[in-house]
DNA sequence: CTCATTTTCTGAACCGGATTCAGAATCATT
DNA sequence: AATGATTCTGAATCCGGTTCAGAAAATGAG
């Protein structure tokens, strides 16, 4: 029946918009100013609507996360089907979070939050399984470069996997972040460019990973350079706007 | 005026009181269930008198982290007094880190939520120097040791700072022990000893140090040994109970 | 020891924000 | 147009942090 279909879509839309308004409201004030009142209000609904949606404040955070790693994912999967030595689209994982974490900063820090505790342990059990599944094609697309690696004989099979690049990169990447965003940790630490530092660090983690035959690290001018030409060929479409990559 | 004295040692008595009885409560229920109502009665005070103590819930949570920090402070000291090679102390330093992780789980918990933009931003300025303050110390610990080293000359003076190494190293440690703690992730991921994975992490990371002449990356038994002899000679006495360092 | 004064403690009251739900409004169908 | 089903509404409820007027305890002078 199209009126089903047509109220299906509604409610598809609508969900968008409480979604976008809670985005938007907590890029602006911040995670802790979140109220569901007011995403309600913003959209011109009364507070029991947006309820219908999201059976809790938490609901609706793991909605945005659920968003969140979908839009990863996508991110990911473009560095696996790119054309590139192995070593570079490897590497192309970490400054695609990177890119990432720029364009999308509210759901970087939300990540973060939604993966601490706080959430984790509100987050009914089912909840949890959800979550986990949805980083199911991550955890594929890195498979998927293994195997191209270990096919092409340039990564030792036995070696130590990958997926613990993943992780440590996963998690410098969102500590960084974090530090990025703490006001007076930059200045304190004296760092001035501090993606460039987590590149760095991510080199050497790359390098320990089981190359045949061994590889040096990439240089500074070879880091510089690979970032220039992933952020030109996989990426281009994000990289143009003015607020895009420039920090990068 | 002794009665003063006596005054001043009863409040700081109490303060811990409050101090302790939270963080049992954290450890217990977790960050998201602590009360303040719950924590004044557990100490049989009222509600009030808590806030006597504390200025609101953040204030007491700051408390909690400054001790963190302190005790934190106190194992790098450990470390920079520690007569062993330049590498192996710094390498300690992780170490160091980890088996804090393991004794003070919700003071490290704790630190990831608190140096996370949810409390961050509801701190007041003021707040923020405080706690940026009391992570100085910390600060000067590593920078003897890289001072240490550079005499020695066995670290490049102009390669990458060593300060790199410890954000990087602290972001980390700060990411595996939410992994540890967010049931279900381990499993998905298959990790069977994730803090072991940490240090092969870490010591990709020391190696990309600049060490002259240059140096190979210890191997899995220099590892193993390695953390067996910082155990045994800088953390005796925190290794010895049941529940210290087993999982190391 | 008693009383006045100061200090400390108490918990009921207040407040903001998440959540609920009884009724109002809207929609679909006959 | 009437009726029943569905959706929307926002006032009411609940919960937990925070406050503050008064109760209780401590102090010290007489």
């Amino acid at each position: 029946m199209a009126i089903q279909d047509r109220k299906e879509r509604q409610l598809a839309e609508r969900e968008q918009l409480f979604l976008s308004a809670a985005r938007e409201q907590i890029c602006q004030d911040g995670l802790l100013s979140l109220q569901m009142a007011k995403v309600a209000r913003a959209c011109d609904y009364a507070t029991g609507t947006l309820y219908q949606h999201f059976a809790s404040k938490e609901d609706l955070l793991v909605a945005i996360c659920s968003e969140l790693v979908d839009k990863r994912v996508e991110i990911f999967n473009r560095l696996v089907t790119w054309d590139a030595p192995t070593r570079e689209r490897i590497f192309g994982i970490a400054v695609g979070d990177i890119i990432f974490a720029h364009h999308y900063p509210e759901h970087f820090r939300l990540a973060q939050f939604v993966f601490t505790e706080v959430v984790w342990q509100a987050a009914s059990a089912k909840r949890r399984q959800q979550l986990l599944e949805t980083s199911k094609p991550m955890g594929d697309a890195v498979q998927r470069i293994i195997e191209d690696a270990v096919a092409a004989g340039d990564l030792d099979p036995h070696g130590r996997p990958l997926l613990e690049m993943t992780l440590g990169q996963w998690t410098m990447t969102l500590g960084m972040h974090n530090l990025v965003h703490a006001e007076g940790v930059l200045e304190l630490y004296n760092l001035r460019d501090p993606y460039r530092m987590l590149l760095r660090q991510l080199n050497a983690l790359l390098n320990g990973l089981g190359w045949q035959p061994q590889q040096d690290p990439f240089d500074e001018q070879a880091l510089e350079a690979l970032v220039q030409r992933i952020q030109r060929n996989v990426f281009a479409d994000l990289c143009q706007d003015q607020n895009g990559c420039k920090n990068l």
